[in-house]
DNA sequence: CCTGCCTGTCTCGTTTATTGAGACAATTTA
DNA sequence: TAAATTGTCTCAATAAACGAGACAGGCAGG
């Protein structure tokens, strides 16, 4: 049950990861500082990375750099961030208007991931990294999904030992959380006001599929001095319309694998 | 003894050079055509690579794109792309100044390997990628290393199965190649008179570490009616300038593993 | 509504690749 | 010359990957 992943994938891009970070390219003994392997594992892997292309000696042969092969890896996703853009426009636009900090999540497992995010241009700023999982009792966006949806997705997460307390404001209990859910349910605005950070309100709107069903979330965040949660709460109508948007984009075949996750959590009917 | 190497690594770096390669998002279906893997395997490479970070779904859950990790070591990959510019720099310079495709080729294992090339802007091309390996003894660039290497590495190297015939004027018979090499030794000029490739010339000047030993070549290469091997051979003394500005790049601290790589073949003394 | 097909997901006993301590060779440093 | 450092290789123990098969929704056609 340990967090502890241990996969061989993992370790080979890990290598891939150091190598490209680095400011010089690191030698066989740098690499095993960092990696916390032995030499001989490290010295495996550095020849196996070697050997397909995505590393390379240095020309004295002592150090390593990345690989043509990388080089390529790396010009094939920097193009599709490109495609990525359209969605990022979309952000961008939504941030220039309301001047306060985007993003969109996504449920993964029982948690939220930052699929996307747009910075505001204010000093004071709250940075949660992109692709970092956050709980959703006391966030705006995960109280929105559990609004919103289908079945009782609710009950199966809301469990007390879910419910890990983030600030005094977070709602602990089940029932008080299930009121707040209700209302959510009918504003179809989901709020956190300074439930998981302290000082940070926010406020979320659903991108919902073809068929309806709530898929991704649009939401802002803030320092609460900044944007108390009335005026989060207002800035709804903007979010939505950049909701749409991103929606729009989707020009889905038709389909919903969604619902399929939610069930793999555990929700029965 | 197969050639078939079977590394979970590369299982998981190809599956991403395939998601990347992708003009649109694959499904997990186009991803185990593609792969020719089992979908119970494909699927757990790709909810592993998913969780770590370096693909993510699209937003209706169905496809897979690249994650945001991927995509910092994609910038920071193409951040090195700079720091390899000097090098770079020099070889287009090079190329810009004797008009034809010019390239760095180092040793690996019995093999010489292309590390960075610059095309000519010539119609006619001889295209052979970076990173492809091609054998020592019909090569500019493989005979100068076999030349100028330390001890009898010749000797090692000059087994005649490791001799196979590329072209007619290919040189199979060791004790001719040992002339060919004593040749080389003195003028310090690789050549390479269509033994590799039909119609296709090239010459190989050598680039020193520290310690005077060879660790690198720069060669020029082309077809011969236009580059007939007198006229490659006279491009030489600036190709020659090309090697030492980058031997001038290397500002090694001292070292040379290179002598270590020779003994790995078997040289014995 | 049902029926059959397709897709994505999970389980678990088997198998295979990974692991890493240790030995060794070459190089660099003192 | 000797000592310390670095890169490389071997091999038996081990842990991880493997993948056939089962399963649950979703979708299409009737």
């Amino acid at each position: 049950m340990s967090t502890e992943t241990t996969s061989v994938s993992e370790r080979a891009l890990l290598l891939l990861e150091i190598i490209a970070k680095a400011q010089e390219p690191p030698t066989l003994n740098e690499l095993v500082a960092q990696l916390q392997l032995p030499k001989a594992t490290t010295h495996r892997f550095i020849v196996l990375l070697e050997q397909l292309g995505f590393a390379q000696r240095t020309l004295d042969g002592r150090r390593y750099e990345i690989g043509h092969r990388l080089t390529t890896l790396a010009i094939d996703a920097m193009r599709h961030s490109f495609q990525l853009a359209p969605r990022r426009a979309i952000l961008s636009a939504l941030v220039s208007e309301i001047g306060e900090t985007c993003n969109i999540t996504m449920l993964e497992g029982d948690h939220l991931i930052y699929l996307d995010r747009v910075e505001s241009d204010w000093p004071l700023q709250i940075r949660l990294k992109i692709g970092s999982r956050v709980p959703l009792h006391c966030t705006a966006s995960g109280k929105l999904f559990l609004a919103l949806a289908p079945q009782s997705l609710s009950g199966a997460l809301l469990t007390p030992h879910a419910m890990e307390k983030h600030t005094p404001r977070t709602i602990t209990s089940p029932d008080a959380l299930k009121k707040e859910i209700e209302k959510i349910r009918k504003t179809r605005i989901g709020t956190d006001n300074e439930e998981f950070i302290d000082g940070m309100t926010a406020a979320a709107v659903p991108v919902m599929d073809q068929k309806g069903r709530i898929c991704a979330t649009v939401a802002v965040h803030g320092p609460s001095g900044r944007l108390p949660l009335a005026r989060a709460i207002a800035l709804a109508p903007a979010l939505k319309k950049a909701a749409d948007a991103i929606e729009q984009t989707l020009h889905l075949t038709g389909d919903s694998r969604q619902s399929a996750r939610f069930n793999a959590l555990g929700v029965t009917a």
